[in-house]
This record gives C-alpha cells, structure tokens and sequence, in this order.
DNA sequence: AGCCATAGTGAGAATGATTATCAAAGTCAT
DNA sequence: ATGACTTTGATAATCATTCTCACTATGGCT
C-alpha cells in the first residue's frame, strides 16, 4: 500500500532533496525563496508540481498552517504522527498506536468504511521554552 | 477554560442559528449562499467577521478541507473530536479520551509544554455507502 | 549529427478564499 | 434629536495556488 518510488523529474528531485534537509515543515513559498537564496531558481509552478507529485506518492507529508496555507515534510513512508513546536517549527516524528485503535473503534461503532484519520500535536519544545524567544517569526 | 458568552452582533447570531441548525462543517461560502437562499441577504465580510468572533469564543469549531478551505460547525463547547463523512459531510461529535492521553504522554515525553492537538476520522458513512451516491457534491 | 515526439519548465495570468477599507447606516444613553 | 461609537457591506486588495502556453530539454532513431 505505500507508493513505491515513482519516477520523478530532475527538479522534483532537487526539491526532495532540500526537504530531506529539513526538520520541519516548509510552506511551498519558503520552500520557493530557500532554493532560491541556494542559487536554485525554480519557477514556482515548478515547485507545486512537484510537491504535489512527492505527495501523491507518500514520500512528503502535508498539514495546514492555521490560516490555510500547506506545509510540506519529507518523512518516513510508513504511517505515523506529528509533534509540532509551535515556536521553531520542529517536527518529530511519533507513532500513535491509540490513535489508530481510537479510530478504529470510533469508526467501528457508527459504521464508517473507508476510514482515514488526522492527529497531530502541537506545543512548544524545551529549546523554544527556555529561550523566552522563538526562533522562527 | 471553555470561553463563557461573549458578545455577539446581531448578524453574528443568526449567523450562529444558521449553523445550529446544519449537522455538517459548512465553508463560510456555503454559509454566505445559505443565508441568501432563505432571503437573509448578509455581506461576505460579515460573515467572516461572526465567524471569527465564534471561533475565538470556542462556540464553533473550524478545520480544513484538504484544499485548504476552512470548514465551520456549531459543536459543544467541551473538548471534542469529530468523524467526519467524505461522501455528504455529516459530522459527529466523538470524544477521545485515549487521544488526550496519547497526546499528553507524547509531549511529556519530549518536553512540550502549552500542548494542543488535533484529531479527525474521516470515513463513508453507512446512508453513504449504501447509497451509491453520496448526497452532496 | 540531425530530427521528431514528448515531457518538463517557468513567467505571468487567472482563480478563489480571506482580509482590509471606509463611507453609510444603526444603536443608544443622554 | 445629538453626538460617540459600533456594525455593516460593497468593493478593492492580498495571497496562496493553479492554469496557460510558448519555449526548452531529453531520448530515441536513423
């Protein structure tokens, strides 16, 4: 069921790559301007397209900032959560058995199929916490 | 915790009634069309602006469509989750009493401090399944 | 090498949700 | 009714994302 690797375009590639550098989540806009201050210039159409290919495949995570805008990862295929910091952007990878149970039974109960489900945590790390300063934004 | 009664603008409770009476996430677009098909004629802005106002009170829950639009619904004031169908959008209320755990557990453990969470099932629900066509879309 | 077919690129236009403006209309205690 | 203040809504402005389309790179094939 994970997408095996699926071809991909000399830029998606490049884009991949920047990703796998990485720690946490990265808007296609800053994604745009990151290559570009690496001497990279993609056209921005260039780097949708790819990420919406690495997101078809599985190979790149997607979740929505707060106000809407997309935010993308480079993760491991296999099926799992998020530990967001809310300051610095950090993102850990974490695995939630409950959830998956927790759905499960939920969806269960009421006779859902086809289900899938979301759960993602947000708060602050120790490093944000310490430093009264964030240090992104 | 739960914000109490604030107040609200005239517009801002009807706009409040209209979604009592949905059992599903609606766009503010679809609120704005909604209200006009029964002859309340409210300005877009307007619609947003209750919208906000509710949500900052906790008095609607929002989240988002996968391409990115926001999603409002009239819930209960507690903590809660939802279970959601792809097919017509009706939404349930779920609680998750395994979720608040995991979610604490995991950030205990890193050291995450003013944690949040979020977590959906999305799913067919049974009319939806049975019906080969769903009702909405 | 030369030539074609096809896929990939990117500048700029188009879309569409959300937000900001701001003048006009409503509210309310005096 | 008067003035201080809030709410409204038509419209313009933003901004992420998608679409267009002419142009370029690539890969086979002779």
């Amino acid at each position: 069921m994970a997408g095996g690797r699926k071809f991909m375009t000399k830029s998606g590639i490049e884009i991949a790559k920047f990703l796998d550098k990485r720690e946490s989540f990265a808007s296609a806009q800053e994604i745009f301007l990151g290559l570009r201050a690496e001497g990279r210039n993609f056209g921005l159409a260039t780097i949708y397209r790819a990420l919406q290919s690495l997101t078809s495949t599985g190979e790149v995570d997607v979740l929505r900032r707060s106000d809407g805008e997309a935010l993308y990862r480079k993760c491991g295929e296999d099926h799992h959560h998020h530990l967001i910091c809310k300051g610095c952007g950090k993102t850990i990878e974490i695995e939630g058995v409950s959830v998956e149970e927790w759905a499960h039974t939920i969806a269960e109960r009421h006779g859902f199929r086809e289900i899938q489900h979301s759960a993602e945590i947000f708060g602050i790390c120790p490093d944000c916490f310490t430093q009264a300063e964030p240090k992104r934004r």
